[in-house]
RNA sequence: GCGCCUGUAGCUCAGCUGGAUAGAGCAACGGACUUCUAAUCCGUAGGUCAGGGGUUCGAAUCCCUUCAGGCGUGCCA
């Protein structure tokens, strides 16, 4: 619709500049939306506002002007009206939407797809946890916005590659092997003591009980160096096996786990210092090797190779990007933690200095989640221990109201989560409102099916029946189909603008809309005609809700 | 100190990238179930968009500044 009456009004006024009332051919871009109230109709213009400097006129005449050429003969304009300032609203014939409902049931599931991607190919690589811990929530956080935006620019015709990066190598590494091997020595009655840095949490004792009861006393058979790195690359495994089953349960799987020792292992991070090195931008003080990443943008030069001769994490995450890159991807996007985002600027110079354009290279940071619990705050500490674990959160609330919690917030602003108002059933939840939605559409299409009030075509009809279409006119049906034939913009800003709320805003929108046409009009009632159309309507609407609750990977019940 | 993020109704948050009278939900108050699921709906009330300046036809939105909170500022990850 949009398209439409955009096109409308760049042919009036290309006629109006052929006809010499206006001055210029040379239009500024203007913008095409939906009024706020319904008063202003159902499309509005500034075209006139921002085209009084083009055209050296005031808006209200340009506006006047410009109506005059749009006339009256499109078969979806009822009328137009110049208002305000000079913004031009134009008001739509009811059975100009009608074709939003057709165009729904023939994409069905891709309604709202778009190729505005053109299969560029876009990696999001996401959640990234070291194997060191339980995921948190914060974890899921990134984790639930990664996913959705991937799934997002998928629909928008991206060719979207998921990935996690597992930071396998160094030294965090050999302090969970350490942890567990201690653990064992503990659990056969050794006094050990656990030095500060090392993992305390009782997940290091599920690890270490595992481990005994696959290899016995073995690890005392052998040099404790030896058996230190047994336990690490045991317990990263394990690890790594716990987080891909709660992200799972989350819905969330990835097309590649990329490991970090495997990295190091190409040869790949050591060739990339050597290649700086050469160009200078490598250079050696105090022992240890620096990146002039200050040369890059970035606020002072970083340490790539310390003076013990051990790579640092940049060191890789150097490697990791460019390999990224060399992978053939147009554009990578990575999801961190807020706390992170000191490491922007840095991986931002490893790409500038590789030749690389830096526009390639996105990151979303999600802001940090506070758990509450009847608002007052649960602690987290990783090193003691005490902290609740995201499994124990989705085992608490369930995965679709945690999913659709995290995603009805903009991901840059903090997020106060709090476990008992998750958990209920009410508003404050919404998931449930637009899950309800579905759920009551189904239930009416069983007891129209019960009462055999189908009507003689399928609802499923693309070629659907005219008269029982015309039957659709209450301003509560129209304002239904104008909302779902928003349905495909708002996947794409989602996308775009990589932002997953506006879908969850605009499901929770459309719900309220449901609701209140429900509560004021029945759809199955005496007339065939009537009912028929109501029909074809809400099962529309319940085909969008289900799509939507889909992208942002939540389940749309048929019964609740 | 410097950098990033945030500040909108009592609370939790939107505000479509500069548009018209700033919106939802919760909490409060008053209503609606013999009829398709009341996990719903309708109504009332609630605002100096943190403060101040600027940019222009027009600012919650852009710029400057002050204040408040969070995070970062390692040869940790």
């Amino acid at each position: 619709m949009k398209k439409t009456i955009r096109q409308l009004i760049l042919d009036a006024a290309q006629k109006a500049f052929e006809n010499n009332e206006f001055n210029s051919n040379e239009f500024a871009d203007f913008a095409i939306e939906e009024p706020k109230s319904d008063a202003h109709g159902d499309i509005a213009t500034n075209f006139a506002m921002v085209n009084a400097k083009t055209q050296k006129m005031a808006p209200r005449k340009i506006a006047e002007i410009l109506i005059r050429y749009i006339g009256n003969d499109s078969p979806v304009i009822e009328k137009t009206e110049i208002a305000g300032p000079g913004f031009i609203n134009f008001f739509i014939l009811p059975a100009a939407w009608y074709p939003v409902l057709n165009d729904i049931y023939e994409k069905d599931a891709e309604y709202g797809f778009s190729d505005i991607g053109k299969g560029q190919k876009t990696q999001v690589e996401f959640v990234s946890a070291n194997p060191t811990g339980p995921l948190h929530v914060g974890h899921g956080r990134g984790a639930i916005v990664g996913d959705s935006v991937a799934t997002l620019l998928s629909a928008c015709g991206y060719d979207v590659h998921r990935e996690y990066y597992i930071n396998d190598a160094g030294k965090q590494i050999q302090t969970l092997g350490l942890s567990v091997f201690l653990r064992c020595k503990q659990l056969d009655g050794h006094t050990v003591e656990f030095p500060e840095e090392c993992y305390q949490g009782d997940y290091i004792r599920d690890i270490a009980e595992e481990l005994k009861q696959e290899k016995d006393d073995w690890i005392y058979s052998v040099s404790e160096d030896e058996a230190v790195s047994f336990c690490s690359k045991f317990a990263a495994d394990r690890m790594i096996i716990k987080i891909k089953n709660v992200l799972n349960t989350l819905g969330i799987s990835f097309d590649n786990w990329y490991s970090e020792q495997a990295l190091v292992d190409s040869g790949k991070v050591e060739s990339v210092i050597q290649k700086f090195k050469n160009r200078e931008i490598i250079y050696e003080k105090d022992d240890a090797l620096w990146f002039k990443t200050e040369d890059f943008g970035d606020e002072k030069d970083r340490v790539v190779v310390r003076n013990n001769g051990q790579s640092t994490y940049f060191a890789s995450d150097i490697a990791y990007h460019q390999d990224k890159l060399d992978r053939g991807f147009d554009r990578i996007i990575d999801v961190w933690g807020a706390d992170h985002h000191g490491y922007i600027p840095r991986i931002r110079a490893s790409i500038t200095a590789s030749g690389k354009d830096e526009k390639q290279f996105v990151v979303i940071l999600t802001q940090l989640v506070n758990l509450l619990r009847k608002g007052v705050p649960v602690s987290m500490g990783k090193r003691s221990g005490q902290f609740i674990t995201l499994q124990e959160v989705i085992d608490e609330v369930g995965k679709d109201a945690v999913r659709f919690i995290f995603l009805t917030r903009h991901y840059e602003s903090p997020l106060d989560f709090d476990l008992e108002v998750a958990k209920q059933k009410t508003n404050d939840n919404p998931v449930y409102y637009v899950q309800y939605v579905h759920a009551r559409i189904s239930s009416i299409i069983r007891k129209a099916r019960d009462e055999n009030k189908i009507g003689k075509n399928e609802i499923t009809d693309i070629a659907f029946d005219k008269n029982a279409m015309a039957m659709i006119r209450e301003p509560e049906e129209i304002q239904l189909i104008k909302h779902l034939a928003r349905y495909p913009e708002t996947i794409a800003s989602s996308a775009e603008y990589m932002e997953p709320h506006r879908m969850a805003f605009y499901l929770m929108d459309l719900a309220a809309d449901f609701h209140a046409y429900y509560n004021k009009h029945r759809v199955l009632t005496e007339d065939p005609d009537l009912t028929a159309g109501r029909l074809y309507l809400i099962f529309a609407v319940q085909k969008v809700i289900r799509n939507g609750l889909t992208l942002l990977g939540v389940s749309a019940p048929d019964s609740m």
